[in-house]
RNA sequence: GGGCCAGUGGUCUAGUGGUUAUGACGUCGCCUUUACGAGGCGAAGGUCGACGGUUCAAAUCCGUCCUGGCCUACCA
């Protein structure tokens, strides 16, 4: 059998599942659904994502502990405890939301299994001398005190003062502009723009901070003339700026602030201040000095991190990295390989892939993630990394794979460093293999915010694994709004719980509001799609049920079909295949309202209203046309019920039961029959019987009255549909012909119409 | 600043060159049809964001602009 398999997104259980993670498991259950239908062996593993920062900085907050007092061991069973209660959770979500995922395949991102996975790429890397150590400068946040990739760095507008203080020089002075004063320290040059007039001939001069530090002045092309003063301070580090100041300049690097965000002793009297506290108590005396002239507030976008949101800072530490930039047109190339779901959303990936400056820093100075597996020599400090058979490792706990250094023979010691988390979600392709995937994988299934992680990094992991694509196709789903179309939050009070909503009305309403949403978009929740999916299941009931009635009339089965039934069935046949072929474009939204349309509109509207008279007359007349209409009948429900199933799993399961008690609802329905004659027959008789109805209502006429006498102008085009018309519509004497029609006939569709009872 | 997506009746939405622009929700009117009154039938309601262009023909293609969302970058 032919494998199709899902990258499910392990989930992250930090805490329950929301509304969008509700929706974008349904659609990826659309799929699974529907492949299994069309005769593929799904791989749909249940797993999830419980490593890193998330869930540390709810269980320090939670239980009030710093892990740096309870110890690394301790402080990982308490992530552990917190996960394994949400775990249990989550499951019971999946389950009352009807993903159908496989349990029988299931993988925790903690579990030594996995951990084991990510050290052994691990070893992979350092062997093939993609990965390096090195001392050089990495966002950082300090009150998680870890290194941070450009990843999970977010931006954060806030005002910010911008203070202009002067700089005295031999025989004059300068003013500089700054929003972060206390960096003074740190300052190493001052820098204007070559064209700015202002500073014309200051170029290799020498300005005095305020602290008494002599630095030089320079031009340079990337100071902007009209912000500011138009004269920079340039210090190490600040900014990203100046991380391009301290390249060109090569300047010596002098750390102003250290890994918990205190400054250094560089500061002279602001040592060991938080970097807020400094910031004001610099100003304070430069105001006491009178080396502020001005104060003002700009609009400033600050780099935080994406978890505490407590601004970063640019540290020079030593750090392991992976040689990323080297690869960035293979994992563009991979962009270009995989069939993206809605299309555009590969620009987004290569986009983000384009914009890398920098190797990806994989070390982080956290606890609850995977030990990168390495031990340093205490004196000479070289590397020794862990043998492939001893993983999974904890070289905290563990011991080295050689006694002492190779090199010195000093003795070793296991690093306390972890992997960044994405080191570990971005394999998940690798461990999928090692459970009965096949590679590339078929589909990946994740959401819009995570393509600059997720699938950056598994594009790129992957590759430098397997030489390969990961995935086949990627389907980017969109994010839930609250109704108010903005996000939700519990603090606004319009956050919606996807229980809330199956307990009202049942998983499969849900789901039919899931199917709604177009993939890549954002959809403000829709309470009416989900009313509107109750009325479809109830209609879809009543249509069950009569077809059933129809099917207690049935004796032998021995039919000989109408015109009529080779229309609805010829228009099943292209239900059909519009269908599929939306469902193979992952286009759920228009699969769905294609069947709810045929279902609602054409097969109970028309259809069933024109052969409930051979369903309901007696015994005397033809059985054969009777049994067709039943097997027609019947036909019909089940191959819409069978469609409908990836969408409404629960109830279509039950109805295909009361309709087919020995069949298998497992089976995607193939096309019956095409007859385009009856087709194009049918589709007239359906218009002029539905205006006729139509024209009864509006004579206020129960639909049910006699009719003694009606005349279409129409001649044979309609003779087949002689039955169908007379009896949908009560005439005692209905007479086709093909003679012009009179003054006074009513113009019903493309025909002309004569009642001559009126 | 760059990129992507979107802008259609009161609200939401379908529709990538061709008759009177789709449907849902809401509103109003009518109807006990042996599946369904939590239904059926019908009505009102739109300068398809703005302007310009291409075309016999534009909601649809092109250009410019406006508005909103997301991504990305970022001025010390």
């Amino acid at each position: 059998m032919m494998l199709y398999s899902i990258d499910t997104p392990p989930r992250y259980v930090s805490g329950p599942l929301h509304i969008g993670h509700a929706t974008s498991y349904s659609q990826i259950d659309f799929v699974a659904r529907y492949k299994r239908m069309r005769g593929f062996d799904v791989f749909f593993p249940l797993c999830v994502d419980v490593n890193g920062l998330p869930i540390e900085v709810e269980v320090e907050k939670r239980y009030g502990v710093n892990p740096k007092e309870v110890g690394r061991k301790k402080f990982n069973e308490l992530c552990r405890e917190f996960a394994e209660q949400n775990i249990q959770r989550v499951r019971d979500q999946y389950n009352r939301l009807s993903i159908s995922m496989d349990d029988s395949i299931y993988y925790r991102t903690d579990s030594p299994e996995y951990r084991k996975i990510t050290q052994l790429t691990f070893i992979d890397l350092f062997e093939r001398d993609l990965v390096y150590r090195d001392k050089r400068p990495v966002n950082w946040c300090p009150r998680c005190a870890t290194s941070l990739a450009d990843a999970e760095v977010e931006y954060r507008l806030r005002k910010s003062g911008f203070n202009h203080i002067i700089f005295k020089m031999d025989d004059s002075e300068v003013i500089v502009a700054t929003t972060r004063p206390e960096l003074i320290p740190a300052c190493k040059l001052l820098a204007y723009h070559p064209g700015d007039d202002r500073y014309e001939g200051l170029e290799g001069k020498t300005a005095v901070t305020p602290i008494g530090d002599r630095v030089k002045i320079v031009e340079d092309e990337a100071v902007d003339p009209d912000f500011g003063s138009g004269m920079v301070m340039i210090c190490t580090i600040g900014d990203k700026e100046d991380l391009r100041w301290v390249h060109k300049y090569k300047l010596e690097i002098d750390r102003a602030i250290d890994e918990e965000g205190k400054m250094t002793p560089l500061c002279g009297k602001y040592e060991g201040m938080a970097v807020e506290k400094a910031r004001r108590a610099i100003v304070e005396d430069l105001e006491e000095e009178c080396l502020i002239v001005k104060k003002e507030k700009i609009d400033q976008n600050v780099a935080v991190c994406w978890r505490c949101h407590t601004p970063i800072e640019y540290l020079v530490t030593d750090q392991w990295f992976l040689k990323t930039m080297a690869f960035k047109d293979e994992v563009d190339g991979i962009a270009d390989e995989m069939r993206f779901y809605p299309d555009f959303m590969r620009t987004r990936l290569k986009d983000w892939t384009s914009s890398l400056e920098w190797d990806w820093p994989i070390s982080r100075m956290r606890y609850y993630a995977t030990p990168i597996p390495i031990w340093y020599c205490e004196d000479c400090s070289s590397v020794v990394v862990a043998k492939r058979e001893q993983c999974y490792v904890d070289p905290t706990l563990d011991p080295p794979p050689v006694d002492k250094c190779p090199r010195c023979g000093g003795p070793l010691k296991g690093s306390d460093e972890v992997f960044d988390t994405w080191m570990d979600s971005s394999i998940t392709p690798l461990v999928n293999r090692e459970n009965g995937s096949n590679y590339p994988m078929s589909l990946r299934p994740q959401s819009h915010d995570i393509i600059r992680t997720w699938l950056y990094y598994t594009a790129l992991r992957c590759y430098l694994s397997t030489g390969q694509k990961p995935f086949d196709s990627v389907m980017i789903s969109g994010f839930i709004l609250a109704p108010d179309g903005r996000p939700m939050h519990a603090s606004w009070g319009n956050a919606i719980d996807p229980i809330e909503i199956v307990e009202k009305y049942g998983s499969d309403c849900l789901r039919y509001f899931a199917a709604n949403c177009a993939l890549g978009m954002d959809t403000p929740f829709r309470w009416n799609d989900v009313k509107r999916g109750a009325k479809f299941q109830r209609k879809l009931r009543n249509v069950v049920k009569f077809v059933t009635i129809a099917q207690d009339k049935s004796q032998n089965g021995d039919r000989d079909l109408r015109p009529a039934d080779r229309w609805i069935l010829t228009a099943l046949s292209k239900v059909m295949e519009k269908a599929t072929s939306y469902m193979d474009e992952m286009d759920f939204q228009h699969a769905i309202r294609e069947v709810e349309d045929f279902v609602w509109h054409i097969f109970a509207d028309d259809y069933i209203e024109m052969a409930k008279y051979r369903i309901y007359r007696g015994d005397g007349e033809d059985r054969r046309e009777t049994e067709s209409a039943v097997y027609t009948l019947a036909r019909i429900g089940k191959d819409v019920v069978k469609m409908l199933h990836p969408f409404l799993p629960s109830i279509t399961e039950e109805l295909y039961y009361q309709l087919d008690p020995e069949g298998s609802i497992i089976s995607w329905p193939e096309p019956e029959l095409r007859d385009e004659k009856s087709y194009d027959g049918g589709e007239k008789a359906r218009s002029l019987i539905s205006g006729l109805r139509a024209l009864k209502s509006s004579m206020a006429l129960p639909l049910s009255s006699e009719l003694s006498s009606v005349t279409i102008y129409a001649g044979g085009e309609l003779a087949d549909f002689y039955d169908e018309i007379k009896e949908t519509l009560h005439i005692r004497d209905l007479h086709f012909t093909d003679a012009p029609p009179p003054e006074g006939a009513e113009r019903v569709g493309e025909f002309s119409v004569l009642l001559n009872d009126r």
